[in-house]
DNA sequence: GTGAAAGCGCTAACAG
DNA sequence: CTGTTAGCGCTTTCAC
């Protein structure tokens, strides 16, 4: 004979009362802290919630309060590499005030993004959080939804949306003066393709720093090609092959600057004694398997998420939060790869 | 003066009754449906929900069902690289039955998780998945839960837990077994800590594949190191350093198959030629990044992902799951790194 | 066909 | 101090 193994029923509210000789109302009393209660009472009403195993159903409270202590994440591509830290800073943010993360994947179909929006709005949740993997701006969920909306990492194209983003330009201007301040003048800027924002305002930091210390980017113009290593191997090759003498580069990103460490390396070019490297992202593993390991920019994501949290944990709770976008600075981090001793 | 921007309220099903001219009982049954009504009401309730925008609160409905078509998910150690597709997979999964996820991060800490699970049973969750970037065993959540609860890449400690895992024997037996399907028999297994159980069973898949070939593992032993590329370069080096030939090595993961694949180009070793190379994970960068690009075994996590949520989906709906631990197999992807032309 | 009423589990307002 | 009542928004009998 097979014995069902019994799912323990859920206890309410009422049973808790009703062990404890009191009415529900009484009960709720006691165990949320409120109301005047003799303290024997009150105990006793504790002590039957605990030995009933007693789990407040927070779906009946959300009904009645009309909030659920609920956010809703929207990632729009695929959530990876960038979106993670992002959502672990919200989630940080959020823990301590008993939020609870709705999360959606809107794998970029606009769509599947709709439908998304309205089932949180529908599970109402008290506000969402967008984000994806570029920071590119992207359309904006709606001007009119019932719940504020914030943008992180990736902007919202609505001027008055909230948004959230790193600061590349800032980051690269302190890549490029890291290099300057080691004694590097003659810089190269290899990075990913033009029409990611990214690659653009990191281009425009690189030749600002570059322009205030009166010094050009070697080449003339940054070389625009992919975020990959593949990709950093040859512009190093190709810059190596210009016969240009350059001593420092700024990569736009950590597996560019990877690309570009190891073919200086197999040309016999010595990194960072002959030429400094910077990459972008702060990305462990890249960072730490590049010989020599990289200095980078960290675009400190967390941080990046748990402002955006903040932010909208403010929004929810009626304080007014300015519209536009809100930039974040990004971090050096020295390692090897510009070391000079 | 500045006019505050006033949030549009939500509608209740009362509303939309109210407008329609009808009680919200029979509005209900309109929306959904449900019930026999006068073609010509249902389209006037229709007409008035659309007119108002009328968003179903699902709280209440949830409180109605005693369920609320949500799953938690549970990641013990900050989600990363593993965790990911298994969600991919989970929401695949998920999405076409109208369930939503909420997401929690217990950070490799056990009070925390405690305390995640209580919310998640507070929040009524329908059931709980976890999942953790380690396949090493995990204590069990608890038996006596009021809901169902599946392990997906971590696997419970306790065996009547289910528990969804890839099979790192059987992915190291094709690693081995297309090396000799190659014309490679002088093999070496280069690989992660002895701690770990995916090491030992990959090691232990490695070691019966040669045996069933009649072969034996070059320098009778795995080397086991660390899951890193510098790991990777250390043993490859010391693998060439020992004098024994060898014409084939399974690596324990694609950043140690990396680092070997490099150490072995600089030593002038070539590859695919003269060694194959296998890695463990099929993680893109990595795979891609490398000369020459590798083969490897991909841990199918997004298939994991999804079983684990189908699973969950069952047991849920009050089919019969028997407890216990799944295995799903791997599969090889063929690259550059054991081409033979 | 449609309306009225009860109730999901909880909290808040008001009696007693 | 404690019990009773009403109601959050919705669904579901059960009358009419």
């Amino acid at each position: 004979m097979v014995v069902e193994r019994q799912r323990p029923s859920t206890v309410s509210l009422r049973d808790v009362a009703h062990r404890a000789g009191v009415a529900p109302g009484t009960a709720s009393k006691a165990l949320n802290g409120r109301g005047q209660l003799k303290e024997q009472t009150r105990q006793r009403v504790i002590a039957a919630a605990e030995e009933l195993g007693f789990q407040p159903n927070l779906v009946a409270r959300g009904l009645i309060a009309g909030r659920t202590y609920t956010v809703g994440v929207l990632t729009t591509d695929s959530f990876g590499r960038f979106t993670i830290p992002v959502m672990l800073g919200a989630e940080d943010a959020m823990g301590a005030g008993q939020m609870s993360i709705l999360l959606c994947d809107g794998r970029g179909d606009p769509i599947r993004e709709q439908h998304y929006v309205r089932t949180l709005l529908q599970r109402r949740v008290d506000g969402i959080i967008v984000t994806g993997r570029s920071s590119d701006p992207r359309p904006s969920l709606g001007r009119d939804l019932p719940v504020p909306v914030v943008y992180a990492l990736a902007q919202s194209e609505h001027p008055d949306d909230i948004s959230v983003v790193h600061d590349d330009k800032q980051g690269a201007v302190l890549a490029t003066e890291h290099l300057l301040a080691t004694g590097r003048t003659r810089i190269a800027h290899i990075t990913g393709p033009t029409r990611h924002a990214a690659a653009a305002h990191r281009a425009a930091g690189v030749a600002d720093a570059l322009d205030r210390a009166g010094e050009t980017l070697v080449l003339q113009a940054p070389l625009f090609g992919e975020w990959s290593e593949q990709w950093g191997r040859e512009a190093a090759a190709q810059l190596l092959r210009s016969g240009q003498p350059f001593d420092g580069v700024v990569a736009g990103s950590d597996q560019i600057a990877r690309g570009v460490a190891s073919s200086l390396r197999e040309a016999g070019c010595k990194v960072p004694e002959q030429v400094g490297i910077v990459g972008f992202d702060n990305w462990d593993v890249m960072v730490e398997a590049s010989r020599p390991p990289l200095t980078t920019i960290d675009l400190a994501l967390a941080e990046l998420g748990h402002f955006a949290a903040s932010t909208l944990l403010d929004a929810i709770n009626g304080r007014h939060v300015a519209p536009g976008v809100r930039r974040l600075p990004c971090h050096l981090v020295v390692r090897r790869s510009t070391e000079t001793t």
